[in-house]
DNA sequence: TAATATCTGAGTACCGCGTACCCGATTACT
DNA sequence: AGTAATCGGGTACGCGGTACTCAGATATTA
């Protein structure tokens, strides 16, 4: 568990955990559970949304819910699958499916583009995850769902609606990471806690790196504000690109063989 | 240390590190140190390529090297700042800048693209690694070079210029996020180990899923080989399509104000 | 209603890992 | 030669994940 990343626990007992939904326990002997999986797992959210996933420990997620910290172990097998339960847990897009309904592909995948961006917003600690085995729930699913709802009305090869998903995913999520470099407050007490320090920490070093002419092409990008861009502008200029890509391909094949609606 | 992140140690003693040609100590008394900063780097490296990066502890480097744990201590600050230094080393071009030369502006970005998703394939650890806080060294300056060469011969705004490649960078990195799911021998003990393995535990639940019509798209997504699809393949379509949208563009400024070459 | 099987909560302890501290050995400068 | 700084590396501590264990509580079954 030193990398915090999905599918590092057993992914046997995580899908059964995911989708508990799928077999309802009969009643059984001995006492009520005092807590729910769900409960657990959005204490465990809180705490991550707030202090940054290194903060999440099963001690402080115990605690926050005033318990002890093996009890957390009576619902979930262990830290590596209560993490895929919180990825699968807010990765469900819950009401914004029913946004998307009526609105024409593009229009759509920028919904879910932007939508995706907010949601790292939200959680940034989802960036700090390593996403390797994805575990897919109820929750990725749903999220997948809506992305996918985008080619209802249209004839696109599956496959290549998968691509068109997937790079959407690359894009916002390279973005994010690029340029969410946020401040957790889990790190405040380090010796750099805000990201103005951090550049200004590194800007003599980089100052000495062009001065020494290594770096011409990088020497010329020095001037007005080539380097102040938001998440949300580099996300939606990659996106547009993108799309404007995707609806000229569109187009071309409409052209080439004419098709209603 | 639980989160494998750049930027987690001291941000100043990682610049000191990456930057250290800066400063060329004088002699000084007292023995002969017996490694190189580069000797640790590499040997951390070389674990990490093999083993993933939980498995680079400073126990483990130290024995790799044949040294004592703490002596590593006298070379690096700590991890998080040998971490920096593994990002920073592996992420030179180094010989590829030469062979960039001459190319025009579309080539010159998609043997950058194709060449960063070979670096993924060699060492797949990097995906593993929380890349908020970059730490800019040598390393990754000459890789941003790099990128910026395409546009030498253009007249590109230097913003715009940035947007392309973080876009690009995005890409890459996305695709190779989501695709590269890679088996890392590290894990090989674990309860499932290949990726094969990894699919197969999911089938029967994504059946069930599919099957309780809670999700009619991706359940029309069923067909054929929509889901057998490479990093490789993957990266080259949104790539593809996203420099489709930037040539369209560049076209079009370029029937607006007519220029030289 | 009584018996029984099972589950709950939580303290204790162990292990792996990062690293602070310390000491003897070594070597360049004065 | 004397001095002072540096090198190698052993020991030990703290933190975090979690295995083990057991007393007490409780829903089901007869």
């Amino acid at each position: 568990m030193a990398t915090p990343q999905t599918g590092a626990g057993d992914p046997k007992r995580s899908l059964e955990l995911l989708w508990r939904e799928f077999e309802p326990q009969s009643s059984r002997p001995g006492p009520k559970p005092r807590l729910t999986i769900e409960q657990i797992a959005e204490a465990a959210v809180a705490l991550a949304d707030r202090d940054g996933i290194a903060a999440v420990n099963m001690r402080d997620v115990a605690a926050e819910l005033g318990v002890g910290t093996m009890t957390l172990y009576r619902y979930v097998p262990g830290k590596g699958e209560l993490l895929d339960l919180m990825v699968d847990i807010v990765s469900d897009p819950k009401e914004d499916a029913a946004r998307a309904a009526g609105m024409g592909w593009r229009e759509v995948l920028e919904y879910v583009a932007d939508s995706t961006l907010e949601f790292y917003q939200a959680h940034p600690w989802m960036l700090e995850i390593n996403q390797r085995r994805p575990v897919l729930g109820p929750g990725s699913l749903a999220g997948y769902e809506l992305a996918l709802t985008a080619f209802e009305r249209h004839t696109i090869p599956n496959r290549e609606a998968n691509l068109i998903v997937t790079a959407i995913w690359s894009i916002v999520t390279g973005t994010a990471l690029s340029y969410m470099v946020s401040d957790t407050p889990a790190e405040q007490g380090g010796p750099v806690s805000t990201e103005e320090e951090w550049w200004e920490a590194q800007l003599p070093y980089l100052e000495r790196a062009v001065a020494s002419g290594r770096f011409p092409a990088l020497g010329r990008v020095q001037d007005e504000n080539a380097w102040e861009i938001q998440a949300q502008e580099a996300m939606r200029y990659a996106l547009d690109t993108f799309l404007d890509g995707i609806a000229a391909r569109m187009e071309a094949s409409r052209v080439e063989r004419p098709k209603t609606t």
